[in-house]
RNA sequence: GUGGAUGUAGCUCAGGUGGCUAGAGCAUCAGAUUGUGGCUCUGAGGGUCGUGGGUUCAAGUCCCAUCAUCCACCCCA
């Protein structure tokens, strides 16, 4: 009866193989989101579940069945984070940055829950990067919030990003249109599947994005927004396109991109890929300018974006293998003899504290097995202490690239490999 | 939540129509070379055949259930 405990269903290990990847990409998001001026914002991985009822919208997929919600003890009904922006907005307003210089920058990178059936790209505990711009209305600040992930996935390696954008209007726009669409709807509602049929009474626009024969039959051409843009909009939108050729971004209007979250007004973009399974989108956002205020702050414009970590990660493999991202010792200090072994132990230490990546044998492995073990290490130097070496308080250090090898007094060690390391790059 | 496929060693997989101690490659460890890695050779360890039931003289093999993985739907990151 005992079952065997595993990773529960939906979540995954990262390895130490697969580390050297992850740590490179997280730390090219940091590196990328600075460098434009965002700094990083760290939130609670549970909030109140009314956050996102609230925020997130109560008819949307997201709150409607995928939200890991319980009781605390406190009787407190708490969630595991969906998303990223609307605890972000939380924050905002919570520690009052409005007050202070606008637009706030704001970048996360972090862990999210969502209980959904997993599949490839899927996971009900996955992985967002993502960054938001509080306080700014202009379509300077969308085009930057599009094309700062497009440089991210293009370090990582991640070729042929598709663009998708479009708009879906503001308040004073969107209820025309939508009743527009209801209208369009109307005669066919009868050919429209289940799902469609709920969507035509509480979010109409969402019929735009089922990708089901059916409803696609049913109406083939849906009316599109760009007619019926209010001005604002319109020219929201014709200066995005605007910016975003300046940046040389390619994009393809998709006036079906409506985005299962209720808070988009404006912009909506999504980026996807080939060659990572049928979860081709990794990262999508866009505008929304009512969200500060349904959190509890005052009007206030916003533009942000998300990304998926993992569907990055399925990406760049596609182009990439880990083993260039798995880093290796500077130095592997071989020991013959229990004297060695000990000078060894305080050696490593000695180079650890000079800034090296030093490590050492310490379950008393023969030399030979040692100078395996350095060898899949990548150590780049193997520094030996036999009785010799260690009378004459010296070590033969052997460049494990070439095979030459000379004796050095231990005083010289760190030296020696840091400068050999500054050779080598690095 | 729905449908389909799969589940044998750490990994990738063999094991026609049920039949003796369940195999290979890679990986791990050791030896060949008692002071030297990558190549080669030799050997060793490692499996309650996902789990639980059933059919049978006999089940890795057939049946049912369950769990998990993958794929598609859905949705999105």
């Amino acid at each position: 009866m005992a079952v065997e405990i595993v990773a529960p269903r939906g979540t995954f290990d990262v390895m130490p193989d697969d580390a050297g990847l992850w740590q490179f990409v997280e730390g090219l998001v940091r590196q990328t989101f600075e460098k434009c001026g965002y700094r990083e914002i760290r939130t609670p991985v549970f909030e109140h579940t009314e956050l996102f009822e609230r925020g997130v919208g109560a008819a949307t997929d997201i709150v409607e069945k995928e939200m890991y919600t319980f009781k605390d003890r406190g009787g407190r009904l708490i969630t595991l984070r969906p998303e990223g922006t609307a605890p972000a907005v939380r924050a905002f307003v919570e520690h009052g940055l409005a007050g202070r210089s606008l637009p706030a920058k704001l970048y996360y990178i972090g862990p999210m829950f969502r209980y959904e059936r997993p599949q490839a790209g899927r996971y009900r505990q996955f992985h967002q990067f993502g960054m938001e711009v509080v306080g700014a209305a202009s379509p300077e600040a969308d085009a930057e919030v599009i094309a700062t992930p497009l440089a991210i996935f293009g370090a990582m390696g991640i070729q042929d990003v598709v663009v998708n954008l479009n708009s879906i209007g503001c308040p004073a726009c969107k209820p025309a249109y939508r009743q527009r669409l209801r209208e369009a709807y109307a005669p066919v509602l009868g050919r429209l599947c289940e799902s469609c049929r709920a969507r035509y009474d509480r979010n109409p626009l969402r019929l735009l994005d089922c990708k089901s024969d059916e409803c696609r039959a049913a109406l083939p051409e849906p009316p599109t927004i760009f007619g019926q843009l209010c001005p604002e909009c319109g020219a929201h939108f014709d200066g995005l396109r605007r910016l975003l050729d300046k940046l040389g971004v390619e994009y393809v209007i998709n006036p079906r991109l409506v985005r299962g979250l209720d808070y988009y007004t404006k912009t909506t973009f999504e980026y996807n890929v080939g060659g990572i399974g049928s979860q081709d989108a990794i990262g999508g956002g866009g505008r929304y300018d009512g969200l500060v205020e349904e959190c509890g702050g005052a009007p206030t414009p916003a533009v942000g974006v998300a990304c998926g970590l993992e569907r990055c990660v399925l990406a760049a493999r596609a182009n990439a293998s880990d083993e260039q991202y798995q880093a290796g010792l500077d130095v592997f200090i071989v020991s013959m003899g229990d004297a060695a072994r000990e000078r060894a132990f305080e050696l490593a230490h000695e180079m650890r504290c000079a800034g090296l990546a030093a490590d050492f044998d310490m379950v008393g492995r023969g030399l030979k097995a040692q100078m395996r073990y350095a060898g899949k290490m990548r150590a780049r130097f193997v520094a030996i202490l036999g009785d010799e070496e260690l009378a004459a308080g010296q070590a033969t250090i052997k460049d494990m690239s070439t095979g030459e090898q000379t004796r050095i007094s231990q005083g010289e060690l760190a030296t020696c490999i840091g400068a050999g390391s500054a050779v080598n790059g690095e």
